[in-house]
DNA sequence: CCTATATATTTTATGCTTGAAATATTTAAA
DNA sequence: TTTAAATATTTCAAGCATAAAATATATAGG
């Protein structure tokens, strides 16, 4: 069938854009700040929840395992940008929160990786940047 | 601009609808081959070659650094599925090429690979699909 | 209450990935 | 030819990522 080549494609080219973008992030967020992208979307995950989150709550918004998010809150927390406190009612459960200069390095850092994905998408026409944003929730709505 | 909060908004749709095939992608191959996507995604570039790639070759088809696919490499040479072989005129070069065991583990995993991403990405119409690959096309294209 | 099950997190072993440095070879220039 | 620059690959240290097992706490059922 044609159409099960198409989606093939399709997978394909999502896979190289999405990569390409990736290691160009990648390498400004290490040239400018000397940071890795899993880091900023810790923090950005972390800016988005006034009371912070719990590690199986950080690690659901990364879409990354459990275990990972352990070794990174580690190095953020040895960073001094995040901090891992206790949860009232709940012994198990810790709550991750940015620090004011976790918060600092968060805005500074979003600041620059808007205008750098602003100019590698300056080719993708306003009305064509909607229609991608409508068809990609596409493919997560189809979630089983 | 909301033009460059657009972008942004596109930018993290792409990275979750890919990070979301991809973790289903890698369950699948490691539940049904017991390998990683990786590994797949090199004997996919190598059977497209006749005569192998280079390293290099290698590196620049899987948008990867030249060290990690030293490593890869030598996981799925120790595995009998790829082969490396001096190129003549120049030894500083070598050349990686499928085994027959590689050539047959691989048609069977493209096949199946083939219809994951079919069902996949069964909510998205063909018109739909061909409209986000020419899209898709443009991120690319519009690398400096 | 006690026990089984579920939830939250960390640990462990392994593999993937990077950037930078090191090694080897080729090509170009003087 | 000798030397300098470029190219191809590997090695290294560190971080990212996973799955599975271990630990700890909470919740529900009997």
């Amino acid at each position: 069938m044609t159409a099960s080549k198409d989606r093939l494609r399709l997978w394909l080219r999502l896979l190289r854009a999405t990569r390409y973008l990736e290691n160009e992030v990648r390498n400004r967020f290490r040239e400018e700040f000397e940071t890795t992208l899993p880091r900023f979307d810790a923090l950005a995950a972390l800016s988005r929840a006034e009371d912070g989150l719990t590690m199986t709550e950080l690690s659901r918004a990364l879409m990354v395992s459990n275990g990972n998010v352990t070794g990174l809150v580690d190095r953020l927390v040895a960073d001094g940008l995040v901090r891992r406190s206790g949860i009232d009612g709940d012994r198990r459960a810790i709550r991750v929160a940015l620090t004011e200069e976790g918060k600092t390095s968060f805005t500074a850092q979003a600041k620059s990786h808007e205008a750098w994905i602003d100019g590698l998408l300056a080719a993708i026409k306003p009305q064509d940047t909607a229609s991608m944003i409508r068809l990609l929730s596409k493919v997560e709505q189809a979630k089983p």
